[in-house]
DNA sequence: ACCAAAGCAGAACGAACATTCTGCTTATCT
DNA sequence: AGATAAGCAGAATGTTCGTTCTGCTTTGGT
């Protein structure tokens, strides 16, 4: 809380008497963060002409995200899937609702992918949207751990390999 | 620490005497899991006849731990890359030390499962082993989230997959 | 200008926790 | 048995942190 008096300028005052006590601003946070996400990186999936394109761009920018040198090399709904998530119901809850969202928009931008011929021949469209979102976190934590820039890339290749055969 | 004077029953005197502090007995425990784990899980990728049937068992086996009704469905790799490895230089070491080695292990898992003609043509080995290392903490992520088996086992068919093409 | 309400900074409080200290108990050796 | 060393449980210490309290400042209405 003291970080975020700091960062913010506001009083703890202030963030007492809007949002009541600790766990109700992470909470708005995390549902601020997650939608903000799906504004900025998954709605582009249900554009009609949505192809594997704008799936690999995801990754790709979440890559760059990860790398860039600032400390921020993090996600949130990957910190609370590991921390709180076993820990609190309702924080599980919202972080399932949002990775549910994911996984349906990935799938709806690989039905697009299929229309087109991009997708391998007998691919479970519903278990590829699941896989991609798992897979997103599987770069989170490979970034966290230091890796180099050159193996979250090779991992990205791979991934979107997985889709096409 | 309280947790673990309590769990052990060993007294903060002998924790302190033996290990020193906090910090140091967290760094020998950190290497004592992962020795085991490679020990307990990786090992068998370096028998000469090991195979995809070996890489799956892998995965299975952590599904099965992830899943498994106890508290216990974390895995300490994840959670160190996580909250330690970006703020301590020395864990982050010891980590990638481990990281690096289980995807050493599964290259040469692949490898000996390309000699069998298991694996797809033209697979980077070095690249899916480092994929690999990253899908088994996807894994470890969803199942925190709270995933149910069904869409581990999921995300392990489709991992699995990118392997044979 | 005056009053009331709202908002603020920083002190204060209480709990949690890592670490150290203390006084007692239990071995070990002669 | 007696002396010495080792090991223990629990109290004490100092710090961090979430939350609440206090007294002051600012703002808006009349």
């Amino acid at each position: 809380m003291d970080d975020i008096v700091r960062a913010t300028g506001v009083s703890r005052y202030g963030i007492y008497s809007t949002f009541g006590n600790k766990w109700e601003l992470f909470e708005q946070a995390l549902e601020r963060y997650a939608d903000g996400m799906g504004r900025q990186s998954f709605l582009r999936l249900l554009e009609p002409d949505a192809s594997l394109a704008q799936i690999r761009a995801i990754f790709d920018e979440r890559v760059d995200a990860m790398c860039s040198a600032g400390e921020n090399r993090g996600c949130m709904l990957s910190h609370t899937a590991m921390e709180l998530a076993p820990h609190d119901h309702e924080i599980q809850r919202v972080l399932q609702k949002f990775l549910k969202r994911m996984s349906k928009a990935f799938a709806v931008g690989l039905e697009s992918a299929k229309e087109k011929g991009e997708v391998k021949e007998g691919l479970d469209i519903r278990s590829a949207g699941e896989f991609l979102t798992g897979a997103l976190f599987g770069l989170a934590v490979l970034a966290r751990a230091g890796f180099s820039r050159t193996t979250l890339d090779n991992f990205v290749d791979h991934t979107m390999a997985s889709l096409t055969g």
